[in-house]
Parts: C-alpha cells; sequence; structure tokens
DNA sequence: TAGGTGATGACATCACGTGCCATCACGCGT
DNA sequence: ACGCGTGATGGCACGTGATGTCATCACCTA
C-alpha cells in the first residue's frame, strides 16, 4: 500500500463541502476539514489556495471550455452566434443536471459576504476567457468587452431564474429567453 | 482642546493612501496605518469593516445616488430613458473629474487578488440598487436584474475604456458610444 | 542498490479581524 | 458647581487564515 491514501485533494473537497453544510462555512476551520480528511493544515492549503476555493475549484474548467469554443468556431462566425453557441455548450456541460447542487451551493455563497466576493472573481474570470477569446479573434478591444461581459449577464441572470424555478425547464431554453429580452430593451 | 484630534476616519483614509502608494498594498500592515494617523489598530477597524475597504469607503454614495435616482424619475419614464439619464448623473456626479485617482486607484486594485474582488463586490452592490430600483418601479425580476447588469456593464466598461484614453472625452460620450455599440450587437 | 523525486508532516511565524473592558473629555440636567 | 450618561478611543487577549521552511519517507529509476 502507498505511503498515502490516495485522492487527498478529493477528500479535502468532500470533508469541506460536508462540514459546509453541518455547521456552516464560517464555523468551519480549515484544520477541521484537514482533520476530517486525515490530513494536516498545511497540506490543505497545498491543494487549495485559501477556505474559499475549495467551492469554487472546478470553476476555472468554465473558462478553458470557453477558450476552446472561441477558438474552434469558424473564422466566419458572428459574434452573436458564437455567443449563442457557447451558452448553450456552457449550460449542458457546466450547469444542467447539477440544478440541487448548484442550489446548495448558492445558499452557501449567501450566507458569506466573502464567499461571494470569490463568486464574483470566477464570473469575472470567465468574462475575461470570453474577451480574450474574441481578441484572439480580432475584435477591438472595447468590443470584445462588451460583448463579453454581456454574455455573462446573460449566463448569470438566466441561472438565476432557471435556480429560482421549480418547473423543469432547459436552462439554455432560459438563456434563449433573456436574449430575447435583451434585444427587445436594446433593439 | 479636544481629548483627540478630529477627524479620525479621514486620517487613517489618508494614511492608508499614502502607505499604499509608498509600498504597495499588501506590505502595508493595519497597525502601519493606525501609527501614521496616530491611532490604534482596533480603532482603525472601527472605522472600517477591514483593510480594503479603505479604498471603497466612498463607492456606497453611488448606489445611494442611483437609488435616489431611480426614485425620483417619472413613473411614465421608460427603463432605457432612466438608465441613459441615471448613467449621466454617474459619470457627472463620481468620476469627471477624478480620472488620476481613479487610475491610481485601479494599478492598486490590479495588484492584489482581495481588492479585485472587493471592486467586484461593489461593483455588484450597484447593480443591486439599480435592480431594486426597478423593482421599485414595478418591474419584473428578470427584467431588473437584466437590466441592471447590464447598466453596470455600460459603466465598467466605459470606465475602462476612459481611463485607457489619452485623450479628453468626457466619459458620458464613451458611455453614449458603448450604448449604441450594445444596440448595434443585439438591435 | 544508491540516489533523486514528490507528497506529506511538523513547526514557527505573521497579519487579519473581533470581543471585551477601561479610560476620559464632553454635554446635559439638576 | 456637581454628577452622570454618552461616545470615541486605548489596550489586551485570542482565534483563524495563510505562508515559509525543513524533515520525512515511500516510490521510481538508473
Amino acid at each position: 500500500m502507498s505511503r498515502w491514501r490516495p485522492d487527498a485533494r478529493q477528500r479535502l473537497q468532500q470533508a469541506a463541502l460536508d462540514l459546509f453544510a453541518e455547521q456552516g462555512f464560517a464555523e468551519t476551520t480549515v484544520p477541521a476539514i484537514a482533520a476530517r480528511a486525515g490530513l494536516t493544515t498545511r497540506t490543505f492549503f497545498r491543494h487549495f489556495a485559501d477556505k474559499r476555493e475549495v467551492l469554487f475549484a472546478d470553476d476555472a474548467e468554465a473558462s478553458v471550455l470557453v477558450a476552446q469554443l472561441m477558438a474552434g468556431a469558424p473564422a466566419a462566425a458572428e459574434p452573436l452566434t458564437i455567443i449563442r453557441e457557447g451558452l448553450r455548450a456552457l449550460a449542458e456541460n457546466r450547469f444542467e443536471g447539477r440544478k440541487a447542487a448548484l442550489r446548495h451551493r448558492r445558499e452557501l455563497v449567501r450566507s458569506d459576504a466573502g464567499l461571494q466576493e470569490r463568486d464574483l472573481r470566477k464570473r469575472a474570470a470567465l468574462a475575461e476567457a470570453i474577451r480574450d477569446g474574441f481578441l484572439a479573434r480580432g475584435l477591438g478591444a472595447a468590443r470584445a468587452a462588451l460583448l463579453a461581459e454581456t454574455s455573462v449577464t446573460l449566463v448569470y441572470v438566466s441561472v438565476a431564474e432557471w435556480l429560482d424555478s421549480d418547473d423543469d425547464r432547459k436552462l439554455d431554453d432560459i438563456v434563449g429567453e433573456m436574449l430575447a429580452a435583451l434585444r427587445a430593451e436594446f433593439g
């Protein structure tokens, strides 16, 4: 057998999520998380930059996905088409089917100002990925930023609506409605 | 003479800004700020919730201004008209004429991840103020959120462009261009 | 079999942020 | 003039988050 049990990172993440659910984020100390995972505090910080990051560890994948999608789109594709298709893929890959977990995380985030800030940073990182994708496609800085920011607005407003609703509407359908609403406002 | 020199809060803020400029945000400790202001660490935290807040102390006024503007707008006013007028007032009241200071603050924010998160939180707070204003005017939740988020996007993208440019264009003119660009994209 | 590698343990250390109580000028009422 | 409440500050203890540094030791490779 190995010297250490495998999957240290995943064990830490699971322990953290369990403790956050049991007693809240602020009330959970890093030593407590590490102890439940059978590791030390120092090892926790080797796997996660800080305590908040446990909740957003895999959000970076969204930016990677976006970068791939934008790099792979046809050179002649319209920005708006890229956005629509990109949001469709994003909804399907990272939101659809995870409603309960995302609702739970949202409640946790709501409970702590620090988590809200981290959430906003992840949102900003996604916007930067989209903006960089447009920049790489040759768009001007202001236009790329405007499109990117508007895209993440569409995502987040749609996800909020989706998480609030109890029916089983598809997230991507809500995104489509939001896009239509946006065009109605500014058309 | 009073027992204490007056304007403790302002002295703390000035001391903090000076030290941030001299040695950077992360390298400046709260005790050092308090000492320069002739106060104690404990008193610093009585005036500012945390070290970051010193840089954003008066950002809350923007939300107040927005709330007043929206409450005072004619009942029949179109949302888009309210936004356009609101952004004009916001630009005039809280940005125009402060270009150098805002540029300096932007550099500080760029140097520290924690400051970026706080900056995003202030931006989110402004969006909430706008959203609440639209909610109070009877708009639906999704529409209010969409309008509010798009409004702050316009502000921030415009301010970024404004701070980047070396000519003396008015911020509000850039806002107008951004709004036109947005309509062009989604019209 | 010797040595390098990488993940972890263990310890020290620092800064942030908060709770708690003491202090003392000021203004107010008597 | 006296006493008293108020409010801002000082001072101290403490928990927690986060980082630097070195030791340890299974595993892999030459």
